[in-house]
DNA sequence: GCCAACGTTGGC
DNA sequence: GCCAACGTTGGC
């Protein structure tokens, strides 16, 4: 799961409540949907810097809630506001990600020099998706070689 | 329901 | 700040 660490960094997120932020602002169906239909409660989650001088993994997080209604499209002064969308007609989610630990940060180059992981979502020219789905034989060859806590 | 134009994302 | 990729919009 993509984020900016300039407003929700690793370390925002570690600093939180309860270690837990509420993904708001997915605005793209198929990450919605990646959050409505895939996810359940204590699923391993990559925590991925985006827009920023190095982007990749910088934390491991994991799913703390169930899919729910993203209060910011009805916010007119949100940057999510969506005029579309109204309370009985919600039509973003987000779920809760609770920051387990920071790993040394991992960056898309790093990730591309591991055959292993060549076929990651995340990795392949032209993704824009903020979610993406790790395949269990990715997510253990990160855990074995990769992403020590720090 | 096709598809061109437009907007957005995000790595570079 | 550029631009490739791709999602969305809206005229037809």
């Amino acid at each position: 799961m993509k984020n900016e660490p300039e407003t929700e960094s690793i370390d925002h997120a570690l600093a939180a409540p309860h270690a837990t932020l509420a993904w708001s602002g997915v605005r793209n169906y198929q990450a919605r949907n990646f959050m409505r239909d895939q996810m359940q409660v204590g699923d391993g989650v990559l925590y991925w810097h985006s827009s920023c001088a190095e982007p990749g993994i910088y934390g491991l997080a994991s799913i703390a809630s169930e899919a729910r209604v993203d209060p910011t499209q009805f916010d007119p002064a949100s940057p999510y506001h969506d005029p579309r969308s109204s309370p009985d007609k919600p039509r973003w989610l987000l779920v809760d990600v609770k920051a387990l630990h920071k790993t040394r940060p991992v960056g898309i180059a790093e990730l591309r020099s591991h055959p292993a992981l060549a076929d990651m979502t995340v990795l392949q020219k032209g993704n824009r998706l903020s979610i993406s789905e790790v395949t269990p034989a990715q997510w253990h060859y990160l855990n074995e070689h990769l992403l020590q806590p720090c």
